[in-house]
RNA sequence: GGCGAGGUAGCUCAGUUGGUUAGAGCACAGGAUUCAUAACCCUGAGGUCGGGAGUUCAAAUCUCCUCCUCGCUACCA
């Protein structure tokens, strides 16, 4: 296949409204790095564009949150997770914001484009206002009582305590956050991209030219063409591309005052504005990357983006008649020690909080940063959810990059001194052997292997074949022996071995360059030669270090990384995940956002619901029961169907707590029941009434029930 | 419940269109060695390929059923 004539590299877009853990970092921007140093090695043109994600409604909630503004919000993570990134070693060609002037008029023009075509819809729909600020109010603005849980602190878009999303509709008691009020419904206006539309183009495009047995073009991954394919099966529905909000991208259009850009609409064409602020800074052009069809686009994300990489972007790309992604490598996600990565439960390692305890500390510097980037590499989560250990974090630094890696380069430099003066010993090429011969060719197939593994998104698989390669190196040295050779007699058979394996080291320099950039330009310094050999036209070559030339004292490429650092790390995680625990109420345990690529951490406070007098109470009449049968409801995973012997009758209700108690074993328990609640069919069963329950803070539900058993039907007040 | 992705050695994972005794790395055990960060090198043990049935001369690989994990979705008063 030909190659493309030049490359454009995306990484999803940090939201930032916080910072951002290694979950992140392996699963796109690592990659991503891995993938652009790499091209960049083979010489190609290639841009790698990135930036913060600046809008939504999470940023302003955050700012009234911390009693700041948004703008101050994000002004404070942007340079954060841009530092973060540097220290890492992610090499953006530009790290772009949102917020930028530029951005905003790129996603306005992108906007007006579709709109002037007709290919955006315009819905009026009844929404909430807030009459005291003259606002609509969004979701996240909207806080009322979840109809799942009972919490009464619940966002308009999702249950901070159980999960679920909702609607403002859903909301019970809805309040205005702004003022307090209780809001109306008022009718206002929006447009939508209607994506069902652009049903057969996706199935076409997705299905057929990117299947699995695509011939021409690459085949995406079969977790991206899952995903893919569920949802266009799913049937897809409009989706509304501008909303009312004061912070993100003003509409631009006359009657469209208070509304700004989706956010979901807006984060993507970030990558065009900060490829056009690329083009600005180092003068250049920024219109094939977007719009020649020999340009190759590849969006590197987490799972929970694929929906929008891989349908709704491409679905605006195509509309504004930019150039589509010719892949969409997406990683699953990576687990922390047995258990999701989530800042808000403090379950997770900020790339912030590894950089100041590991790089920034006197024995850490930039080699441990290649440990991370190394370690994230070998557990990617590339065909499943992968996982994190602190153990097996120790174990690839010791027994790969130290044992294998390191100390092949170093065993090799101390007999180059040892045994050839400190200088690159000459090639007797008449004594060459087949051992000898042998190593020269896998280094070129190391090469070959490695490229094409690289070429289709196998990193983990791409690594290995680096440490393999060191690894043939050890196995090499041993075969060999040079050091039990006679220096004199044999002084040939030392040469060779230890020119190969200097040529080698230099190999590895170039081999390892995109995956551990660090320790490539370290070991450029111990072999004292220019940048200009990790060219990766280089790998394969035997000719990298010129014979007599003096090399440097050798020196460790990593150190060793004790049990006691391992235990610190361990009981820094669990002191962090106490902390947040104490902290009440216990946020969701999941929840990844739509837009960005990180969740969002809310605030939520315990408020007490409004006064009501003796006669509101009285009006419930609540009752003692007992569970005389209990079955799962079918087609349900949280119903159960209760028969309940209330003493005067025995009812027939349907509750939502299959999760938390087995049928067979709630049987006989006695329960409080709300009995004269109004009818409610769920799944087809009519419930009557209502079973109390108490939620503690882990979530667990406990039921309401008398201290010794009594009579059924006995009164609760 | 529906859809999607997975379930292969203690751990992390490979296994192309079904074909000889199912592979690798790490960890583990034994041996050898000492140039090297007690590192390297050799050997070995370890798996009824989630479970069941079927198709086939032959199945980890195809079909059906079933269990478990993850994601989306439905249900949720």
């Amino acid at each position: 296949m030909a190659q493309p004539k030049r490359y454009l590299i995306t990484a999803a877009l940090p939201y930032a409204n916080g910072l951002k853990h290694l979950g992140h970092l392996a699963g796109a921007y690592l990659p991503a790095d891995i993938y652009v140093r790499y091209l960049k090695a083979q010489k190609r043109d290639v841009v790698f564009v990135c930036g913060s994600d600046e809008h939504g409604t999470a940023i302003p909630i955050q700012a009234m949150k911390e009693g700041t503004t948004a703008q101050a919000i994000i002004d404070k993570y942007h340079p954060i997770i841009e530092q973060n990134f540097k220290d890492l070693g992610i090499e953006f060609d530009i790290y772009h914001r949102t917020s930028s002037p530029l951005h905003h008029e790129t996603a306005q023009e992108f906007f007006t484009a579709l709109n002037k075509k007709g290919d955006l819809q315009i819905k009026e729909t009844e929404q909430y206002f807030d009459e005291a600020t003259s606002t609509f109010l969004a979701d996240r603005y909207i806080k009322g009582t979840c109809p799942n849980c009972g919490y009464e602190n619940a966002f308009g878009d999702q249950c901070e305590r159980c999960g679920t999303s909702l609607s403002p509709e859903m909301l019970i008691n809805p309040v205005s956050t702004l003022s307090g009020n209780i809001p109306i419904k008022k009718s206002t206006k929006h447009w939508y991209l209607p994506l069902d539309k652009h049903e057969d183009f996706l199935r076409e495009w997705i299905l057929n030219e990117h299947g699995n047995d695509a011939a021409a073009n690459e085949a995406w991954r079969s977790t991206v063409l899952g995903q893919c394919k569920s949802w266009i099966d799913g049937g897809l529905q409009p989706r509304a591309v501008t909303r009312d909000l004061d912070w993100g991208v003003k509409v631009p259009l006359k009657d469209a005052a208070g509304k700004v850009l989706y956010v979901w609409f807006d984060a993507p064409i970030g990558y065009i504005s900060a490829t056009k602020q690329w083009a600005l800074d180092n003068q250049k052009n920024w219109e094939p990357y977007w719009n020649d069809k020999e340009t190759k686009l590849v969006h590197f994300i987490g799972k929970d983006n694929i929906v929008f990489h891989c349908i709704i972007f491409p679905v605006m790309l195509k509309l504004h008649g930019n150039i589509l992604p010719t892949n969409v490598p997406a990683n699953e996600f990576m687990n922390l020690e047995g258990d999701k990565m989530s800042t808000s439960r403090g379950w997770s390692i900020e790339m912030d909080d590894y950089i100041n305890d590991w790089i920034k500390k006197d024995n850490g510097g930039p080699q441990l940063a290649d440990t991370l980037r190394y370690y994230l590499t070998q557990i990617a989560p590339e065909t499943k959810d992968s996982e994190f250990t602190w153990k097996g974090f120790q174990d690839a630094n010791n027994s790969e990059l130290v044992s294998i890696f390191g100390n092949f380069v170093n065993r090799a430099l101390v007999l180059m001194h040892k045994l050839c003066g400190g200088k690159v010993p000459p090639l007797h090429a008449d004594h060459l052997d087949n051992i000898d011969r042998k190593l020269v060719e896998e280094i070129k197939l190391a090469k070959d292997r490695i490229e094409n593994l690289l070429e289709q998104y196998k990193f983990r698989e791409a690594l290995f074949e680096v440490i393999d390669l060191a690894r043939k190196g050890n196995k090499y040295l041993q075969e060999k022996e040079p050091w039990k050779k006679n220096p004199v007699d044999e002084k040939h058979l030392i040469d060779n071995c230890l020119h190969i394996c200097l040529q080698l080291t230099a190999n590895l320099a170039v081999l390892i360059n995109p995956f551990l950039p660090n320790t490539a330009k370290k070991m450029l310094y111990l072999l004292k030669v220019v940048d200009k050999i990790l060219d990766w036209e280089n790998a394969g070559s035997m000719k990298l270090l010129s014979v007599g030339y003096t090399l440097r004292a050798p020196e460790l490429l990593f150190r060793k990384i004790e049990d006691t650092e391992i235990e610190v790390q361990i009981q820094k995680l669990n002191a962090s995940k106490m902390e947040k625990e104490s902290q009440e109420p216990l946020p969701p345990p999941e929840g990844h956002s739509r837009t960005g690529v990180a969740g969002s951490q809310l605030p939520v406070t315990n408020t007490l619901k409004d006064g009501i007098v003796f006669d509101d109470f009285a009006k419930v009449d609540l009752r003692i029961g007992t569970i005389i049968s209990a079955k799962k409801v079918e087609k349900a995973d949280k119903l159960l169907q209760l028969e309940v012997d209330l003493g005067f009758e025995k009812r027939t209700i349907v509750s939502g707590i299959a999760l938390h108690f087995n049928a067979e074993d709630i049987i006989g328990k006695q329960v409080t029941v709300v009995v004269n609640l109004a009818p409610r069919k769920m799944k087809g069963i009519e419930s009557n009434g209502m079973i109390l329950m108490a939620e503690d803070k882990t979530g667990k539900l406990h039921f309401i029930n008398p201290e010794g058993k009594i009579d059924e039907g006995s009164t609760v007040s």
